[in-house]
DNA sequence: TCGCGAAGTGGTAAAAAGTGGGAGAAAAGG
DNA sequence: CCTTTTCTCCCACTTTTTACCACTTCGCGA
C-alpha cells in the first residue's frame, strides 16, 4: 500500500526522484517500471506497471461509442507514458504531462493505495484549502463517511 | 498496446515523424505500413495495416441499407489511405485528410490501444478542456467507470 | 560533534531522434 | 509531346534524449 505525502522537486529535465522508502516496493512489483498518466483533477497518476496494465485493459474494453468511456480512454490511455527508474530511483515526467499538470519545480507526491498522485505544489495547497473550507461550510458528511470516522 | 501523447509537427510537405518508441512495434506488426483515415470527431485515425484490414472487413460486412452503417463505411473506408514509413520513420498525411482534421503544423498524436489518433493541437486542447469541464459540472461518473478508478 | 553512508541534485557528453531541404522521377495538364 | 507541378527518396543539420558521473546535503551512529 502506497501512502503518505512527500514534497519533491523536479529538475530542469523533468526528472523526479521517487522517495527511497517506496523504491523497494516498486522494484519488487514491476522491476522499477511505472506508468504515468493524467487525472481528471489536473494532477498526474503514477501506477506500478502491472496495476496500470490491468486498468488499461479494462478501460479499453469499454465500448468507445459512449462519450463518457471515450473521454476516459482518450485522457488516461492517451496520456499514459511508461517510465523506468534510473540508477538513482528517478523517473522522467514527459513534457506533455508536466504541462497538463502545471508542474514546474515544486511538487507534492501522494501515496494513494495502488498508485501515486503527483500535484503541482501550489495547486495542491489550493486543493487542500478548498477541501477544508468545503468541510467547514457544508457541515455534515454523508452517512457512510460519518460511520467511518470514529 | 499503443498509448501516450506526443506533440509532433508536420513539415511543409505534410509528413509526420512517428515517435521512435512506436516504430519497432509498427515495423514488427506490419513492416511499417499503416492506414490513415478519418474519425467522427474531426481527428484522424492511424492503424497498423492488419488492424485496419480487419476493421474494414467487418465494417463492409454491415448492411449498407442502414444509414448509420452507410455513413461509417463512406467516411472511414472512403477516406482510408495506406502509407509506408520512410527511412526516418515518417509517414505522409494526404492533403485531403489534413484538411479534414484541420491539421496545420502542430499536432498531437495519441496512442489508443490498437490505433493512434492524430489531432490538430488546438482542437485537442479544446477537447481536453471540454472533457475536464464536463467532469467538474457533471460530478458523478457512470458506475461502471467509478469502479475502474481505484 | 564528527564521520560515514545513503539519498538527492545537477551537469556533461555521446547517441538518437526530429526537422528541413534538394534532386530526380512520376504524373498531370496544356 | 512538352512543360509544369507534385511526389518520393535521400542527405545533412539541429535538437532532444538518455546514460553516466560527480558533487552536495542530510541523517544516523559512534
Amino acid at each position: 500500500m502506497l501512502r503518505g505525502a512527500t514534497k519533491i522537486s523536479l529538475d530542469a529535465k523533468g526528472r523526479m526522484a521517487i522517495p527511497a522508502r517506496y523504491r523497494d516496493e516498486i522494484n519488487e512489483r514491476s522491476e522499477g517500471r511505472v506508468v504515468c498518466t493524467v487525472d481528471l483533477d489536473y494532477c498526474l497518476l503514477i501506477y506500478p506497471q502491472p496495476d496500470w496494465e490491468d486498468l488499461e485493459r479494462r478501460l479499453m474494453r469499454l465500448p468507445g461509442t459512449k462519450p463518457a468511456n471515450r473521454r476516459l480512454q482518450r485522457l488516461m490511455v492517451g496520456h499514459a507514458s511508461e517510465q523506468q527508474m534510473d540508477g538513482h530511483g528517478r523517473i522522467l515526467i514527459p513534457r506533455e504531462l508536466r504541462e497538463f499538470a502545471g508542474l514546474d519545480k515544486q511538487a507534492m507526491l501522494l501515496g494513494q493505495g495502488s498508485k501515486f498522485e503527483l500535484w503541482d505544489e501550489s495547486r495542491w495547497n489550493e486543493k487542500v484549502d478548498g477541501y477544508l473550507a468545503a468541510d467547514a461550510t457544508a457541515g455534515d458528511l454523508p452517512e457512510e463517511l460519518e460511520s467511518l470516522l470514529i
